[in-house]
DNA sequence: GTGAAAGCGCTAACAT
DNA sequence: ATGTTAGCGCTTTCAC
């Protein structure tokens, strides 16, 4: 059996009004001692709990967040889960409830319908966007209406969204010096995709270090693998087979920097004697490895523990204090680089 | 500005009823073409979209399912997380939304009380449970109260409560008789957490290939991992400087599988020229790893996949053919493994 | 202090 | 074929 609230106030012999008060514990002090305790009495015998979408009828709140992927395959693999991860904690902690909610492919449905609706139905009082599928437009739509949204490594540029954002542009501007450092002249970049202002970000920063180490840059060393393991192998098999020299490859994601050691080996080409390899993110390392995996570490669980702080200080209607916060990455050698071949 | 029906309903000059029908599509026999053509004018033009807290609150159906994890931090790693994946998908593509909730540690609360009190409020239709820390009063209390239930990877003995599994006594069966086959006498077994029954189950595949393989059972030989890495090496590093003889260890994870290798490579012990080392869920395939794994491959996406599937049908209260699905895991040769030393 | 009543945005039974 | 109306379970104003 299910109680209502009016089931309540019919055993407690009270209207339903007063239990309304004491549940909220609203106005209380225009509520009896005696008439109190008597209420909670029933509530907890009958183990009676509110109907939480007949609150969010007249309240208007749903006291839920929705994360938006591009795809639900994006939960597997150490990026994005770790985000969710810090999100979905912070959430619980301040009785937030969180919808996943996927941007891409749902049956008969174009591309991000299926999150809008989630977010017109008032389903959720807010969206964290980690989809890169969801277009800018769209976004604005929502920050217009007043919606709280809020962008997680991705932004709008000149515009005011709120955004959780690691700095790409130092990370590959590290990573990339660190390997002119040990001697590397040719320095391929494995993207993960162009189009994203993360990848434009993270060029900037290859090409400045390149630059401040008289290196030409070359666009032919610029590579896309989608953050895909198979889509990086490829580029990097279609690359060597070109013959092009090279001795070091920067990838923008540690799955895409294993892709390229295995390649790498597949063309008799050691790992770090012939080719030094670096990963970002720092998120699949394993001792097992071999060689272990230079790579840029980035705080991505407290990445997502920021991205909910902050939408719910939004969706409180709170000031905040920045649009943007930044985590910096923060380079870690390890056996994968090396100074190339003397010839 | 958000219209509600009745605002939909003034526009078009028609009644909320009729609004009603041509948005739900029902009676819409009753509805005359050019009405229907004059409603969903304005729908398209205001771009509205109906109110599903409100809808909720009539038809007593949230549209969204929940997901019960122990921690949020498992989402990080590919055991939950391609679970997951699986069942985020499968709702989605039947419109239907997906909640995480956390059972443990919600700040101020006891355990399980946040994902219990997400199922009373109404908020969600059913409940597919991952996790281990929810006691199976409370999930035999809920499928009483003819609340849709489903667990993954757990079952209640001798209940009828729907279960997606796996088939882990045969999983560690198979590996076990593997080594047994390659000459292992002193085969360690890794276990995650031995009081849940899927270790349990494993326990017994473990004890029964021993037996056929005139291998006598010693306690000893099992040790606890807890799914942690670094519990995994402990355990596995205490067993070492115990003395004990051992050439092999089947892991209940591959993750501790992983943990092991680096634990047996630390103390000198090459994989698998001296030990020979296997995992399970043959969920961190990695090429680069050294040796590449031996492991038992689940298909992890598709048991999310039918868990969702399943628990639709529970809700839509259809008969379920099957109380349980099982998987089969299926053995996966790799380097890790090999015939023991001759001495 | 407590209760009655209106209303949140929708559905569905019942009129017309 | 279309409209009227009574709720769904709660919050909130306003009486008493």
């Amino acid at each position: 059996m299910t109680y209502t609230c009016k089931d309540i106030a019919r055993k407690t012999g009270v209207s339903i009004s007063t239990v309304s008060r004491v549940l909220n514990k609203k106005d209380l002090h225009k509520v009896g001692e005696r008439t109190r305790k008597k209420v909670e009495k029933i509530i907890k015998k009958t183990n009676y709990t509110p109907n939480i979408i007949a609150k969010s009828l007249v309240s208007k709140k749903s006291f839920s967040v929705a994360v938006a992927l591009e795809d639900f395959k994006d939960v597997v693999g150490p990026y994005f889960s770790q985000i969710i991860s810090g999100i979905a904690y912070v959430l619980q902690e301040n009785g937030y409830y969180l919808q996943l909610l996927g941007t891409v492919s749902a049956k008969n449905k174009p591309l991000s319908q299926h999150y809008l609706q989630a977010v017109k139905e008032r389903r959720v009082d807010g969206v964290i966007i980690l989809s890169e599928a969801i277009n800018e437009k769209e976004i604005l739509g929502l920050w217009k209406d007043k919606f709280p949204v809020l962008l997680v490594n991705r932004y709008i540029r000149d515009k005011e969204i709120p955004s959780v954002l690691m700095d790409n542009e130092k990370g590959l501007y590290d990573v990339t010096s660190e390997l002119a450092k040990l001697g590397h002249r040719k320095i391929v970049f494995m993207a993960g995709c162009l189009k994203y202002q993360l990848d434009q970000d993270r060029l900037k920063g290859y090409k400045k270090a390149l630059k401040e180490n008289n290196i030409e840059f070359d666009e032919k060393y610029v590579l896309e693998g989608y953050f895909k393991y198979e889509n990086a192998a490829n580029a990097l098999n279609v690359f060597i087979s070109q013959g092009k020299k090279f001795s070091a490859v920067a990838a923008s994601d540690d799955v895409m920097a294993f892709a390229c050691i295995t390649t790498l080996k597949k063309n008799n080409l050691s790992v770090p004697a012939d080719v030094s390899v670096t990963g970002f993110n720092d998120m699949l390392f394993l001792p097992a490895v071999n060689p272990t995996l230079t790579s840029l570490k980035v705080p991505l669980i407290d990445m997502g523990k920021e991205a909910a702080a902050k939408i719910l200080e939004i969706i409180d209607g709170k000031q905040i204090p920045d649009i943007v916060s930044l985590f910096k990455p923060q380079l870690v050698k390890r056996q994968s680089i090396s100074s190339p071949h003397a010839d």
